[in-house]
RNA sequence: CGGAGUGUGGCUCAGUCUGGUAGAGCACCGCGUUCGGGACGCGGGGGUCGCAGGUUCGAAUCCUGCCACUCCGACCA
């Protein structure tokens, strides 16, 4: 792309309601504009990042055995009456009256939905296990949304649900998406801790809050200090096999929410292991059994002949949310700093004097060898000054820069620059070329 | 929902107390000089001062009501 025609409004000063950094510098970033209070419109170089996090969501859900659907964002409320949940769950579901006076409400959830559907069409245990997932929009009118993407009222979320014929095969469902989130958040360079967590209005006795620790995390949160660091399991992980010794290295260790907090159990861990922090819960997942079936009447037969309830659990990953989440824990003064695995392009080319033929001639050399390679570039072929330009490059976090100017080209080298570390170095163009062609590859 | 606060050009803010024809910096447009880490000079465009009503010769400024947004708390798949 090049940046002449692209729609970047970057901001050199943060608006006065920004109160966190990541907000801040989403805004300053040109990815997001406020449209009301948790509502955002998504910019191009948002919503660049924002399918890329959705993407590694999508492959490690489908790695772990999901199957992806998509359920409209309307919902009907007779649907919500038949779990109770209609009138359960408060001023926080927004209702929608249509043209024929028909009740309708913004989803904020989807067990509903996806118990009629599995109903309709799943009679026997044949078919089990299913693990049914969707990326959608959702909306909960929060009484106070706050931090930008972090806590708005329409979001994007990731949710899944399983469907099995029994308790133990079940919480073999809940252990895949356990494993699976451990590498979706690994992907995205965060260290997301597992915490048991309450299981709240949603029901169920076995659940766990992936939580990203940060400083400006809702939540207050203790843990062993080894959980931190334990590296997720990658992507060898044999989703077939037995998952339950991953997930009991892991939940061995304490690990809990405040509402769960249970202060001696947190003391009986060495003092030096103690880690009391604040977090951002990005993923949730619960495993709640016949909640719904049983009032939905979701049934399949068994291998004895006879109908049973099918055992559920649900599972959310907060993709808007992850957005703010990875910035307040990858930044710097200069501005965000996307991980490889998330950044809305792979390089950034710098023209320090477009107009200068032999400039030029290098930058769009450049830029066409970056995209036949298969990466994405993008080239700000702008008349701003230099100094301008390396602003806004490090501003939005692209993961290297690559500096092309009069002086370099007349010594036959371009300068390539980290935005995480800062190293620069001087290469002939083809050698960087070449360079970030096989790390590309890698 | 309780408490506090803020609404003035795209952004940051001054002006409001003490009423008298709407300002600064950044951004934007033109010309020129510049150009390797947010340049400079000259010229220029852009504002229903959140909305409605009231007081007044005159309201961004005073009064009343409403709306929006932010913060603290409570709440929270």
């Amino acid at each position: 792309m090049r940046l002449s025609r692209f729609f970047l409004p970057v901001l050199k000063e943060a608006p006065a309601d920004a109160q966190i950094v990541s907000h801040q510098l989403m805004l300053r970033a040109g990815m997001i504009r406020q449209e009301a209070a948790g509502i955002y419109a998504w910019l191009p170089l948002g919503l660049r990042v924002l399918r890329k996090v959705e993407q590694i969501v999508r492959e490690e859900m489908d790695r772990a055995g999901g199957v992806e659907l998509l359920m409209p964002t309307l919902q009907l409320a007779d649907l919500w009456r038949e779990s109770g949940r209609y009138d359960a769950y408060g001023p926080e579901m927004l209702r929608i009256t249509d043209r024929h006076e028909r009740e309708l409400l913004y989803g904020p959830t989807n067990e509903e939905m996806i118990t009629e559907i599995f109903r309709a069409y799943v009679k026997s245990y044949k078919d089990l296990p299913k693990s049914l997932y969707h990326i959608q929009w959702k909306f909960r009118d929060e009484r106070r949304p706050r931090f930008g993407v972090m806590r708005g009222r329409e979001f994007l979320m990731k949710d899944a649900y399983s469907f099995d014929l029994d308790e133990a095969t079940a919480r073999a469902a809940y252990n895949r998406m356990f494993v699976a989130y451990l590498n979706i958040f690994s992907r995205m360079g965060l260290k997301a801790v597992p915490m048991r967590a309450d299981t709240g209005p949603i029901g169920g006795d076995l659940s766990h809050e992936f939580i990203v620790l940060a400083e400006t995390g809702e939540s207050q949160v203790f843990c062993h200090k080894d959980l931190v660091e334990m590296g997720a399991p990658g992507p060898d992980v044999d989703f077939q096999g037995d998952l339950q010794p991953l997930v009991d290295q892991r939940i061995a260790l304490y690990a809990a929410t405040e509402e769960m907090h249970d202060e001696a159990a947190f003391n009986a861990v060495p003092e030096d292991k103690r880690l009391s922090a604040r977090g951002i819960e990005v993923g949730h997942i619960f495993y709640f059994g016949e909640k719904y079936s049983k009032p939905m009447n979701a049934k399949v037969t068994g291998p004895d002949g006879l109908e049973h309830f099918v055992h559920m659990g649900s599972y959310g990953v907060g993709v808007s949310r992850l957005l703010g989440a990875i910035i307040e824990a990858s930044h710097d003064e200069g501005g965000i700093i996307w991980p490889e695995a998330v950044a809305p392009y792979d390089v950034a080319i710098i023209n320090l004097r477009p107009g200068d033929e032999a400039c030029d001639a290098a930058c769009e050399k450049a830029y066409a060898a970056i995209n036949a390679s298969g990466q994405s570039a993008l080239y700000d072929d702008t008349a701003d000054r230099p100094g301008a330009k390396f602003a806004t490059m490090d501003l939005i976090g692209i993961p290297w820069q690559m500096i092309i100017g009069p002086k370099g080209i007349a010594e036959g080298q371009v300068e390539i620059k980290n935005r995480a570390t800062g190293e620069r170095s001087t290469a002939p163009l083809d050698a960087v070329i070449e360079g970030l062609a096989k790390k590309a590859k890698a």
